[in-house]
DNA sequence: CTTAGTCTTTGCTCTATATCAAAGGTTCTT
DNA sequence: AAGAACCTTTGATATAGAGCAAAGACTAAG
């Protein structure tokens, strides 16, 4: 589809240790890189799959920054998350052969296409990627779990607070700044991410900026003070 | 552990289309049946595992009914499903070797303890069962999905109606009535599950019942009129 | 540079749901 | 069979967040 899809391998991927097992013979590292088919350019604002599509592959995001979500009949729509360099998507695809959710680029992004009949070849032969591919998947439900917790039994300045470390957190481990980042989504997509409308969220920001935990210029945010942050986000609402 | 634990197979299940893969060659019967290695019978109110437990096994629900829930430090509590005879527990303990939630049976129950080592020896084998393996996995992905949808977008009474609907028709998956049942959960699990107050449930329990769309007395519910429960649950609230 | 479009902030008001409280039912235990 | 513990319902009130509206701020396109 895309004309800027280049061939390339896993072996030497310096995001390799996020997105693929670790400690792998020369002999399995060559087989891992069979796995990913070409890589994929997309565009800020366009879909890399749609509810709907065809299941054929995995992706796992080289750069750039997503968001998934589903939709309703009637228009709703919820943000299901946030995906960054070196996490995987379409995982919701597998049980039905059919995408169940959107998947859109937040910014100009690159995705490594992996065609999971190649990956379910491979994980029968390679046990450290069987282990992986179930370590993603469970992962998944577990973060998913935290998501509930969050929708169903947090205050506004609790999800946005947890939403924040969240972020700032995964950003860290990819070697950006722990307390310094770009925000690529709206607040709207944050909202719908987080059960509140958008109003509320940019309340609860500006909140936070007047008790001086945070420092917010548009999409430029700045946690000036983490533990108050993560006070609020641990909080049986004492405070 | 429990001394009332037996040695079966799967074979001769009658849920086996309900938690095995079908079309299986005699062979690979055989060999699908190493995958349970006993079963265990819970008591009503007891933990068939506890977050932080060390993971082993999943667990097929044989008879009985569960409810799974999240924990934070600060006693706040999430149930994040109710499973039912032929559904798969356990599938968070994967990523991490341990557990992250609690099981808690919610009447007396018998699950199949499936040594997950076994079911990834098997699945190297039986392509089929890899398959079905992985779409267990998404399945709760997606299910999970629907909650967030459920707990982000919509209003008490939706979010009841589709509950009840979903329970239902799992219920009438396994041969029980499709208007009728008994709910095995109290109002707060309920509430819980939903991210409502048990007061809210109680409310819109009555609600519905006033308005001649279920019928209620404690734990026994009768559908009367399950197009207009789809139609709250779809609704853009314009009703 | 200008204009249009999108996103964000903030104020005011309203409402769905939470919270508190009390009474009535169930079911478990002894 | 009685008492205790738990669960459920219902009423009254409070409140967090929604909804509406208008004004700024930024971004993108010509």
């Amino acid at each position: 589809m895309n004309p800027s899809e280049i061939k390339i391998a896993c072996s030497n991927c310096n995001l390799r240790e996020l997105c693929m097992p670790v400690g792998l013979s020369t002999q399995d590292l060559e087989k891992i890189d069979q796995i990913v088919s070409i890589r994929k350019k997309i565009k800020r604002g366009s879909p890399l799959f749609s509810n709907g599509d065809p299941f054929t592959s995995l992706f796992a995001i080289r750069t750039g920054f997503f968001k998934t979500s589903i939709a309703t009949e009637d228009g709703r729509d919820q943000v299901t998350g946030f995906q960054m360099a070196g996490e995987v998507m379409g995982l919701d695809g597998i049980v039905s052969d059919k995408h169940t959710c959107d998947a859109i680029a937040l910014e100009d992004s690159e995705v490594c296409v992996m065609p999971f009949e190649r990956i379910e070849d491979l994980s029968r032969q390679v046990v450290s990627l069987q282990h992986h591919v179930h370590k993603i998947m469970s992962r998944e439900i577990v973060r998913e779990h935290g998501v509930m917790l969050l929708l169903g039994s947090m205050r506004a300045e609790e999800r946005l607070a947890a939403f924040l470390l969240n972020l700032v957190q995964r950003l860290h481990s990819r070697g950006f700044s722990k307390s310094e980042m770009v925000l690529r989504m709206t607040r709207e997509e944050i909202g719908s991410y987080l059960g509140l409308k958008l109003e509320t969220v940019s309340r609860t920001f500006s909140k936070f900026a007047e008790d001086g935990i945070i420092d917010v210029k548009q999409r430029h945010l700045i946690i000036l003070k983490p533990d108050d942050l993560q006070l609020i986000a641990n909080s049986t609402q004492c405070n």
